[in-house]
DNA sequence: TTGTAATATTGCAATATTACTATTATATTA
DNA sequence: TAATATAATAGTAATATTGCAATATTACAA
């Protein structure tokens, strides 16, 4: 009890929850759109003055974007450059979509 | 602390992330799927017996769904009908679709 | 090598979420 | 009216999430 039933539910469903999930915390939706509104990648000192949590969290959250490989990161000096994976963001939002469109058009007939 | 600090994001941030989290547990997920399947509405029984949780919890997810406006309920016999508002779906996938337009478009350039 | 800046990890407290059982409210049927 | 069916609510235990301070790690510079 307490932690979510994945076994009784299909693959589908648990990865599109998994992904929404990275969407659904405000922090996480300003560091994507912060790091995607920057030209040539994205220094992670940057975001913690940008968003206004202490470090460690936008580090956790950093953590939780990659965790569906929406995140590229490669060294920058002594910093980490952080951009978007835009080729898994467009992954996202065709899954997001496909989801919304066969809700819709079964809700609807 | 605990809690999301919702005070430091913006209006649009904070609601995106609380859409996103509709769609982020797998049942919610196979909830919105079933009902938007049934031709005329569906029966929460139907839905508990669907999906393999305790009626009660089933009831929770409903109202989890029903508090971004997503589900039109009506009373039939003893029990209640939920039914999807398409009007609210297509905002929903709008809204997302359009952080993920800014954000690839931004990403890319 | 020593110091320093940038990020990650650890550990923890506060809070939220998930799921259940028991109960209640309401409507229907016998 | 009494029994039954449906769904919501209350209460609770287990687990997850959020956010921070403290600390560790990594990489560079002097």
């Amino acid at each position: 009890m307490g932690s979510t039933k994945l076994n009784i539910h299909d693959a589908e469903n648990n990865y599109l929850a998994k992904v929404a999930k990275v969407f659904s915390h405000p922090a996480r939706v300003a560091i994507i759109k912060y790091i995607s509104s920057s030209d040539s990648g994205c220094i992670c000192n940057d975001i913690v003055k940008e968003i206004g949590l202490a470090q460690p969290t936008i580090s956790q959250h950093l953590s939780e974007i990659k965790k569906i490989g929406l995140l590229d990161q490669s060294a920058s000096g002594k910093s980490l450059s952080y951009s978007i994976n835009t080729d898994k963001l467009n992954a996202c939002r065709r899954l997001i979509n496909d989801f919304f469109v066969k809700t819709q058009v079964n809700a609807s007939s």
